[in-house]
DNA sequence: ATGGTCGTACAACGA
């Protein structure tokens, strides 16, 4: 006779651009209350490692951290109730040594599982590589994270989330048409970010619970009077999964709510749940 | 067609 199979619980992953980490630490509180992750990963910490608000982190049960900040840009952060161990792989993309992302393994009970937590640049304003080095430097980064994700192989028991700040899809923005020659929509942004997730083997996890003629954004920007009545969001931050997770999605969770919050980043949360 | 708002850190830059 067989033993029974391990009761399989379901992980439950979220990532948010804070825009801030030290301003917002008080509202992680209600990312707890409202999604309650096991795993939050963060973006534009914009915090020194040394001023990390890791009493606020520590009080929502989060005894396992690992953070890669500097002082007023970028920034990325993995903050757990499981122990995790930093990859020894690290890359300093582009040279620049500006902490766009942590690649962690989380303990579980299965065997670990890693997670990648990336902030690729914005790219500025003028989507054209000779006239500005910020889109540039975009692509660039796309280009070595790829060949360096091509180079490791197809992912397995692995999730990568962030803030990648390109929209792929027609409906991942408001307007594709007006969209095509804007900076996080454009062809040759989007068909980079097509080469990073088949180099990988990835699944667009987030599009697996909503199909591709349905609009989804998970950003909105501060400058609309209204935002949410203009609606002119983007989807500019993912999850993504190895094949052999897809099978184990269970749920998905963007927080939109959390963008009418008092003093709150222009992104908001999203969950994925998934038993692995 | 343009300007609109944030955060950091104190002028200007990045988004």
């Amino acid at each position: 006779m067989t033993a029974p199979a391990a009761v399989a619980t379901p992980l439950r992953v979220a990532t948010w651009n804070i825009n801030s980490v030290r301003l917002r630490a008080p509202l992680l509180r209600q990312v707890m209350d409202e999604l309650n992750p096991d795993v939050l990963c963060l973006q534009e910490t914009k915090t020194p490692d040394e001023h990390f608000p890791h009493e606020a982190a520590e009080a929502l049960g989060f005894t396992h951290r690992i953070i890669t900040g500097m002082k007023g840009y970028n920034g990325v952060a993995v903050l757990s109730r499981l122990p995790l161990t930093r990859m020894p792989d690290w890359q300093d993309w582009c040279g620049k040594g500006d902490c766009r992302h942590l690649g962690v393994s989380v303990d579980l009970p299965g065997g670990p599982m890693e997670v990648h937590n990336f902030y690729v640049p914005a790219g500025g304003d003028v989507p054209d590589r000779g006239a500005n080095p910020k889109f540039a430097h975009k692509l660039d980064f796309l280009a070595e994270v790829t060949a360096w994700t091509a180079a490791r192989g197809p992912a397995r028991r692995s999730v990568l989330v962030g803030d990648l700040n390109i929209a792929p899809m027609e409906h991942d923005v408001w307007s594709h048409k007006q969209m095509l020659g804007v900076v996080s929509h454009t062809p040759v942004e989007v068909e980079a970010m097509g080469r990073w997730i088949a180099a990988g083997g990835w699944y667009d996890a987030l599009r697996h619970f909503v199909p591709a003629d349905q609009k989804l954004y998970t950003w909105w920007s501060y400058r609309a009077k209204d935002w949410r009545a203009a609606d002119r969001g983007r989807r500019l931050d993912h999850v993504w999964v190895s094949q052999d997770l897809a099978g184990g999605l269970r749920r998905h969770a963007v927080l939109k709510d959390a963008r009418d919050w008092p003093q709150t980043s222009d992104h908001v949360p999203v969950l994925m749940e998934i038993v692995v």
